[in-house]
DNA sequence: AGATATCTGTAGTGTTCGCTACAAATGTGG
DNA sequence: CCACATTTGTAGCGAACACTACAGATATCT
């Protein structure tokens, strides 16, 4: 028996693609025809590959993932929890106003609040947010046993607070802010991260 | 000549209930079915008063408009910036969790990328928000007109930092997060409005 | 080579979308 | 009461949606 016709798209460059266009026209924005224009195929490899569009932006969703895994890794590796702070602020404002991609963050842009059909997107979203939330927070739990930070912090505090910025930060990049701007709001945020962890 | 059927319904009343409806599903998510459903009416009413979906769209956040300018009017009314920031802050932390709406603000829900036959609807939630911020910037001009805010303070930055913390309370809110959650956030970003204001 | 298994492109499927034609209903002005 | 203007409910329009049946193409395995 043989193993059948191979594959003739790679399915990570055609998730990069399909990502794009999740991220600049949010879930229910984007049609089955522009995604698979994008990624350079015809429906029925979309759906013989992912199986439906949800289970397409759920793909595109651990691909994004993946790569934000790794930057997180680089972030949390800082020596500091200052140092945290402050790289996660600056390089999420150049990130969401790198010209590579569309403004703003898939998890953000991706879509918030979809039709009852899409339920579920909204939520898978949040998790992938709150990810990011949970690494920060484990950060600075550990911050805290290496006496980086006082007694008095609540890691979850900071880390909700600066979850909070950066997704603030992509609704101003969606609305046109420039890196500048994004920047500035970064900075602004990280002398309330002074103020808050050395009391 | 006579004067033609009068209306037998409540504009205002409908759009209050299509504005729930834009806000829990965003602009793409509200199907017109869901909206006249909510609203009472059948569709040639829906269009007879407002013209298309997007008709609808904007006359509710006229009307949305019309409420948040009443509350920031109060909000800038304050005698202190320091004051302004802090009700700014405090009380978008319980309209966003307010039991009576959905979570969030419906110029962050209501989409912030679109297909490209709604690419307009993201820029016009774009426009009111920026309304907002433009109400705090003048606020804190005439803050530092008045002495109460030092001269090397930017009133800009302090209205963007503000609008981008709300509007990150926003996407955390549609996340599930309470309350309390919110507020901390809130506190933790006031701490940062004064670390800024006095240098 | 032959049988098998999977992919690819064409050309659709049924459903739902935003929106509207039409006639009956209901008000005003003469 | 009658002509007129506008709204209302029913029913359905064309278009776009997510998705797929099918046949031909292309690989592997014996």
């Amino acid at each position: 028996m043989g193993m059948g016709r191979p594959r003739a798209f790679d399915a990570d460059a055609a998730l990069d693609r399909a990502m794009d266009v999740f991220w600049r026209h949010g879930y229910e924005g984007a049609t089955i025809a522009q995604l698979t224009e994008a990624m350079s195929i015809n429906p029925p490899s979309l759906y013989a590959a992912f199986g439906s569009k949800e289970g397409l932006l759920k793909a595109a969703l651990d691909r994004y993932t993946e790569k934000r895994d790794a930057w997180m890794d680089r972030v949390v590796s800082a020596a500091t929890a200052h140092e945290v702070a402050e790289r996660f602020l600056m390089e999420h404002a150049d990130a969401q106003t790198d010209p590579a991609n569309p403004p703003g963050c898939l998890l953000v842009q991706g879509g918030l609040a979809c039709g009852t059909g899409s339920a579920n997107v909204p939520f898978e979203l949040a998790a992938r947010r709150t990810r990011t939330e949970d690494q920060l927070r484990e950060r600075f739990v550990r911050a805290k046993a290496e006496h980086d930070l006082g007694e008095s912090v609540d890691p979850a505090t900071l880390a909700r607070y600066l979850s909070a910025v950066t997704s603030g930060m992509c609704v101003m990049a969606s609305s046109g802010a420039n890196r500048e701007t994004l920047r500035e709001i970064a900075a602004v945020s990280l002398k309330a991260f002074e103020e808050q962890t050395k009391p």
